[in-house]
DNA sequence: CTGAAAGCGCTTACAG
DNA sequence: CTGAAAGCGCTTACAG
């Protein structure tokens, strides 16, 4: 407060001991008697010490931070899942740092671990070159990252994931039970991981089923956007023949979607039925109210989070299955309803 | 790559000088001979050397991140706001830390530069406690803060915000030249500066404008959320005699403000024209499209991380001034009418 | 259980 | 323009 912040050297001073027991009575006080761990916090307490984290961290060869890499930090789909990891660290001594791919393109996610900026990563873009990946990889911090909510199929790094594939099906087997029997898909973007499960699971589900699929009913989006949603009704409008159910990759492309029908003069759900995927905040105030899986978005940020700590830790448990699935639940509300 | 990471040491001796001359030659390029330096760099290149960060901070005091405390990360309110700031110190060498104000209640700000894990933060939480800003104000990282989007009166810190009190005449401007001579406002949180200053902006506009206040068409939400909105329209149901207007402090009032009134049958903007504030990536495809006051909020975020910069490198501008007002925007969609 | 001493990897007066 | 040396503030073998 005053000046300058105190040292572990005016600590030990105050309290009669070396700075090597403050150190130990600091950070790890079973080393230290009872008496002189008590003179030491009595100490601590009377100068407002605070480790230096810059030393410690050179000292300890660490950085006490970890990157959470989003596709893009202001997409307001990722809000939930840093709560969530902040939420792990904060009662721990990590620093959540955050930082979009747009920015590290060109530049080596490597350097992060080499100039000691961060202890571990938690990736939440599937789309990350595979050099870079690979590089990780076979570094020796390849053990300190995580794929979360996205991940890279041909890497084997462990991930946190939504049941992206049972969320599909249950979109189609509520449109299934509700009547519909003509039922289009609006996919996400393209090469996406997460389009790639909910297609392949609306297709598994209407294979079970023994729904016809008809090809005309899935449009390709192209993104998880609200635009992607207003283009995919633009082609809607213009078939022939129509769905009388759509599930959507996402909760803005059935919003993007259901605008755009609106406007255009149809009505939801009496002349189609909407199922998004996500529960994003504005789901239940939409109006209509949207049909959709919701994803455990905090839950997901939790694990990662844990995993990393863990990992950090050096309380690696080897068992741990490489790839955590949290549970999705469709959530009935108003977009739905029998044709 | 393999195995250990080079350090200064192996740079200088690959170029076969000391280890002054490559960290000059890294951070003060100017210090150094042009041969010098080229071979420096070649050494660089060959070793794959990455400045430790840890040490460097150490010794220059410093931490080279900047801490973006937030009122709740989950809140997709803030994603554009991180991303501006994000973009601003991604081409500077400065880490974006994250945090919100639930984890730090107990804790003391101050500690992030006590322990030097912060250079500098950017406040977007009005509600600290006094006494946590007052020690922030009186010790020697007062100049390294600024408010964003929210501030607190009191303090004077600088700050980067939207002109909230504009943006409310605008709404209020823009119904009264729809024919509107009955306005009412749904406020947001008690004591939040934005609904002080909104409302400011209602009662002066009104007051412009010469409409009567009728005090029972102000109705407190207590909160910017969808929930607030809802809560609202039951308030508003139950009036005997209704404005043909509201002005709310949010978009998510405004929606969940339609959401439930349209839930009761009535249909906006054809019963009840309604705008909203901020703009959110929603507002343009809720159905009806919302009318709204549009916040610069990316903007928001790059200011304030440019000041910080500023602050840091020591290029301060006294003369900067120290309140910077974004402009807003009104966006007319399809939730206003003629009455 | 405790202390003296080395060293983590840098940067920067200081001297030339 | 360059180098030798000190030192940033910690932690941790090592020795007792």
């Amino acid at each position: 407060m005053n000046g300058k912040s105190p040292k572990i050297q005016d600590v030990a001073k105050v309290a009669g001991v070396s700075t090597a027991t403050v150190s130990r009575a600091l950070s790890n006080p079973d080393l230290v008697s009872d008496k002189t761990r008590t003179t030491v916090l009595d100490a601590v307490a009377k100068t407002g010490y605070r480790v230096n984290r810059a030393a410690k961290n050179l000292r300890k060869r660490q950085s006490d931070a970890i990157l959470a890499l989003l596709p893009d930090l202001g997409n307001p789909f990722f809000s939930q899942i840093l709560s969530g990891i902040e939420s792990v660290f904060t009662t721990s001594d990590l620093s959540l740092l955050v930082s979009d791919t747009k920015g590290i393109r060109e530049d080596n996610l490597l350097d992060y671990f080499m100039d000691m900026r961060a202890d571990g990563m938690i990736l939440l873009d599937g789309a990350i070159p595979r050099n870079i990946l690979s590089q990780l990889q076979s570094s020796s911090f390849g053990n300190r990252i995580i794929f979360a909510c996205e991940w890279k199929p041909e890497f084997d790094f462990p991930s946190v994931r939504s049941d992206n594939f049972g969320g599909a099906v249950q979109a189609i087997e509520h449109l299934y039970g509700l009547g519909h029997r003509k039922i289009g898909h609006i996919s996400g973007p393209r090469n996406n991981v997460l389009t790639k499960e909910r297609l392949r699971g609306v297709e598994a589900a209407m294979a079970d089923l023994e729904l016809p699929i008809n090809r005309e009913f899935f449009i390709d989006g192209g993104a998880f956007s609200l635009d992607a949603g207003a283009q995919a009704a633009r082609s809607f409008m213009e078939m022939s023949d129509r769905p009388t159910a759509i599930a959507c990759g996402s909760d803005l492309i059935a919003m993007g979607f259901i605008s755009e029908i609106s406007r255009r003069g149809l009505k939801v759900p009496d002349d189609i039925s909407v199922v998004g995927f996500d529960d994003i905040e504005i789901a239940g105030s939409y109006i209509p109210s949207l049909t959709t899986i919701r994803q455990n978005r905090t839950q997901i940020g939790v694990l990662a989070a844990s995993y990393l700590l863990d990992q950090i830790a050096n309380r690696v448990t080897d068992n741990a299955a490489q790839v955590q699935e949290v549970g999705v639940k469709l959530i009935a509300r108003q977009s739905t309803a029998a044709p």
